[in-house]
DNA sequence: TTGTTATTGATATTCACTTTCATCACAGCC
DNA sequence: GGCTGTGATGAAAGTGAATATCAATAACAA
């Protein structure tokens, strides 16, 4: 898995002409052995404490990479930061996001896709990806 | 309905101990008559061409006194601006958002609602709002 | 009318990126 | 191994939208 992704990475530099260096084999493994969905601001930190060298933005310019090449991808929870998470071949998956503690739960559910799907038709429209985000109190937080 | 919402303003202002000044009046008029995702900037600029002296500031304060009082929601569309669009009572949709020209097409989907809460209720969450926005091309700029 | 308090608008500040640029380090070629 | 030509890096400056500051002003109650 970690492995299969740092090939995907590894090709997609090769193939744009870029340059494996330090930096990026750091921040790949850092990223890869994550929580899945974080900031660019909490991956620098988590890599400052052992490469204080390591910049910000060779942290955010790497992560835009990760994006690029497929193994990560950008979301936005509306707290104002960007934040990334894995991505594997042909999964997608949705959210649950806790507002009281900030944990974030993963889901797949294939009927609301396809009933997403329908709405897309029935308007004309053709969708290239959607977001759907559900945002409450988690098991622990609720009252 | 443009009446009502006023109301429901007029009633949050004086509740709160806030006052009634002829900016919030005239900003409240230019919102609820207006297209209904406006982000501050637009709203501000389309104010600025009657009413040239009324602040960015002011239409800032007074866009996130509406969503406080019930009659505006913030949304993000991921373009890095807070857009505000109208709220009516007890109604909730969702968006198909055109990556081609901007346009916003609203829904709403009993069923994919319904799902969402079998997926929060599997996972022990309390649902307090959510978000679902289908992004892609239109009917007029798809191939 | 007056006093109190909220509001306004110009401006400054913050925040989270994003870009710039001089210096550095890969990778290919002797 | 040493050169050399790019791309990469990191410190710092720049952006753009949102938010805070503050002196001047306007509502409202008495």
């Amino acid at each position: 898995m970690k492995r299969a992704k740092q090939k995907i990475f590894q090709d997609y530099i090769a193939r744009q002409g870029l340059k494996s260096t330090r930096q990026r084999d750091i921040i790949l493994d850092a990223f890869l052995s994550s929580d899945r969905h974080l900031s660019i601001e909490e991956l620098y930190l988590k890599l400052r404490a052992k490469h204080p060298n390591i910049g910000y933005a060779t942290v955010y310019r790497t992560l835009k990479l990760f994006a690029e090449s497929g193994i990560a991808r950008e979301i936005h929870f509306g707290d104002g930061q960007t934040r990334y998470e894995h991505v594997s071949e042909g999964e997608h998956h949705d959210h649950l996001v806790c507002t009281g503690c900030g944990t974030i739960i993963e889901f797949e559910n294939e009927s609301i896709e396809k009933l997403q799907d329908e709405v897309a038709v029935a308007h004309g429209f053709l969708i290239k990806h959607h977001k759907l985000e559900l945002y409450g109190l988690c098991a622990k937080c609720r009252p």
